[in-house]
RNA sequence: GCCCUUGUAGCUCAGUGGUAGAGCACUCCCUUGGUAAGGGAGAGGUCCCGGGUUCAAAUCCCGGCGAGGGCACCA
């Protein structure tokens, strides 16, 4: 005799067990048309499966997250019962619901070629609009062996074997075709309406690179059309934002097979990496860093020294001289620790902060190469802190004090932070590896900041902290870290004197900010979709005149603002005036400077912005200020 | 690296087993026009590279390289 709670806080007595669909119908014809599944007691369970027990109740429906997530779960199956129908002869293996949509893999000997995805769209379509019941059935792991071996689907039968002894095995019966899953599924296709099949791609069983490649069929689904389509166009929009797409527009930059995975800058786009450059050299200098330089092609016997060679031999890129191997290098701290190593180090002159811009390269797999996103030359606002354990937390909190600082500089003001600590396999002593967890997490607690426990995620050689940046579509970006090591500084025979005239292993802390300056613009142009801040932008003025008459004035005018390093074009092509703003515009120019016979007879001029706002005439002091203001801004007006 | 897709003018993209196309950009001419496209003419391509099939290949096939989307990887 069940007692049933309900969200709003009624109950409801029933005589005998009921199902989820017995409760909603109870409720009101409605409810029950709409339910997919529900929560009981905080478990998601089908409409179909009866409650014993007293227990709190929420109908889900096409309203709820979780109803979505269903829906996009069922959609999975469905792909499963048109393929089957289409291609007999493939063999399913997994189908689960990702962020926005869902995807089955499987394995079929021949291609599935755009137009099977339509076919396959075509098909789902069909089965959806029968609106047939989905039917859930209960059943041993030897039932489900058999079902699976009779339809002759081994990948479903490696996950049948590979269930746990507690967990309850369940078909779900979609007409012919069954599938397993630990559900919930909606009980009836009608709830299925509104999705889209997005792409086929490879991807291995098991996500394992040794075992076979299957094919995956991704899809969408939402809970209106409306949902789907606000989809579709977030997609568009960030396809627009593409930084690949802008930098051709804006020049910035563009790469070539001669060159797989390296950057060839064009002058716009290095004038916004020398800014970034410029800024973060006087940030750090600012917080006690020193910026030093370090060599680009070491010997082999360093990087066996550090590790790398063992674990990244193929990664990196080597070349040789007079019989002597070199690796380019592809990090700078064993180089960093070298300069450490110079001269005797007392425990007075730690903290040591080295900084460097090194360019390093890494032989990144062909596959992973994506824009400035992932390259293979790259350079890192890199730097290692060289400190006493003691030190440790110190140095966390001013890093992470600064890493903040420098976000907000660049209109970043969400910030997720996640702690990464002991994986299984690592150095050091428990003793050490609780110090320094507790460093770092100390560290955080004390400014009150909010932080996701990463367990076992840390690196071998000791705990890290990432910090990630949410940009204005919501994507997040991994781009801050600081790491504790207490492995490579013992390597490579980094000591100090401490007081007691011991010499100790000091403790090393990598950290960067930004990342790499390569992928970090590539955020920022995708973030601003190219309208950088002003302080960012590659040409932050154009001085255009009316007609021929006022050539000299703009080249007067340009020439002023160059000299005071604004970063000034002019343009006195025989073009209407109309023509070059929105020329200017499209080319995301933040200040558009126009000079007709009226400025030209007062000396003043007249000043536009790319938003399209018009300041009129001004002289070109108060121009000035206008611009020094929005510089000085940096990035914190936010995205305008 | 693996799977699929893909490579045509500076850019965006049509196209086809039989002499290579558009729009924009570019050059020249006309136009000197006040805040998102003035008009006309012209020039421009080893159709990614290398093989093969064919009377004939930019098109079909094979291989290579690059790119795109995923997967795997990411010190």
């Amino acid at each position: 005799m069940p007692i049933i709670t309900l969200p709003d806080g009624n109950k409801k007595k029933f005589d005998q067990p009921v199902t989820i669909m017995e409760v909603a119908e109870s409720l009101g014809p409605g409810l029950a048309k709409a339910a997919i599944a529900g929560r009981v007691n905080d478990v998601l369970l089908d409409t179909c499966i009866p409650i014993e027990k007293d227990s709190k109740v929420n109908i889900i429906t096409a309203k709820d997250q979780d109803g979505i997530e269903t829906i996009r779960h069922s959609f999975a199956h469905l792909i499963g019962h048109a393929v089957k129908q289409l291609y007999p002869e493939a063999k399913m293996a997994i189908g689960p619901v990702i962020e926005d949509g869902f995807y089955y893999d499987i394995a079929y000997d021949q291609p599935f070629t755009p137009k099977d995805l339509e076919a396959i769209e075509a098909r789902m379509k069909e089965l959806v609009k029968l609106d047939y019941d989905v039917n859930v059935e209960i059943v041993s792991r030897e039932e489900a062996h058999r079902e699976f071996e009779k339809r002759c689907e081994p990948y479903k039968i490696e996950i049948v074997d590979e269930i746990p002894e507690n967990e309850i095995i369940k078909l779900y019966r979609h007409q012919e075709y069954t599938d397993m899953c630990r559900g919930p599924h909606v009980p009836n296709t009608r709830h299925l309406r509104t999705f889209k099949l997005m792409k086929v791609s490879g991807a291995y069983w098991r996500g394992d690179s040794n075992k076979p490649m299957l094919q995956r069929i991704y899809g969408t689904a939402w809970g209106s059309s409306k949902d789907l389509k606000a989809y579709l166009k977030r997609l568009e929009e960030a396809e627009k934002r593409d930084h690949r797409r802008i930098a051709k527009q804006m020049s910035l930059f563009h790469t070539q097979e001669e060159a797989p995975g390296m950057i060839f800058w064009h002058a716009k786009g290095w004038a916004i990496y020398q800014v970034l450059e410029q800024y973060i050299r006087e940030t750090l200098s600012l917080h006690n860093y020193q910026e030093i330089r370090t060599p680009q092609v070491v010997d082999r016997s360093l990087w066996e020294k550090s590790g790398h060679w063992e674990k990244f031999k193929d990664d990196m890129f080597t070349t040789t001289s007079e019989n002597r191997e070199y690796a380019i290098k592809p990090m700078n701290c064993p180089c960093h620790i070298q300069i450490f190593n110079q001269g005797l180090k007392s425990y007075r002159d730690l903290p040591i902060r080295l900084a460097e811009f090194g360019s390093c390269l890494r032989n990144e797999p062909s596959g992973s190469l994506h824009g400035l996103m992932r390259v293979r030359n790259f350079v890192q606002d890199d730097a290692h802190i060289f400190c006493t354990e003691l030190q440790v937390q110190e140095e966390v909190s001013k890093f992470i004090d600064l890493v903040f600082e420098i976000y907000r500089s660049f209109g970043f003001d969400s910030v997720l932070i996640k702690l990464s600590t002991r994986p299984e396999k690592r150095v050091g002593s428990d003793e050490i590896w609780d110090k320094s967890e507790k460093a770092l997490s100390d560290a955080l607690d004390a400014k009150g900041l909010a932080w996701d426990l990463l367990p076992g995620e840390g690196a071998f050689y000791g705990p890290k902290i990432e910090f990630s940046l949410k940009d204005c579509l919501g994507r997040v970006w991994q781009c801050g870290t600081i790491q504790v090591d207490f492995s490579m500084p013992e390597r490579l025979g980094a000591s100090y004197v401490a007081e007691d005239s011991q010499r100790r292993t000091p403790v090393m802390l990598h950290r960067a900010i930004l990342g790499s300056f390569e992928r970090f613009i590539g955020i920022l142009i995708e973030h601003y979709a190219g309208r950088l801040p002003v302080w960012l932008a590659p040409v932050q003025v154009v001085v255009m005149g009316i007609t021929d008459r006022n050539a000299q004035s703009c080249q007067d005018v340009c020439k002023k603002l160059s000299a005071l390093e604004y970063r000034t074009e002019v343009d006195l092509r025989n073009e209407k005036i109309g023509f070059k703003v929105r020329e200017h515009t499209l080319q995301r120019v933040p200040f558009l400077i126009i000079i007709g016979d009226k400025e030209q007879q007062s000396g003043e001029v007249a000043v536009r912005t790319r938003e399209g706002k018009d300041f009129g005439s001004m002289p070109l002091n108060s121009f000035k200020s206008l611009l020094d203001d929005a510089i000085a801004l940096r990035g914190r007006s936010g995205v305008a």
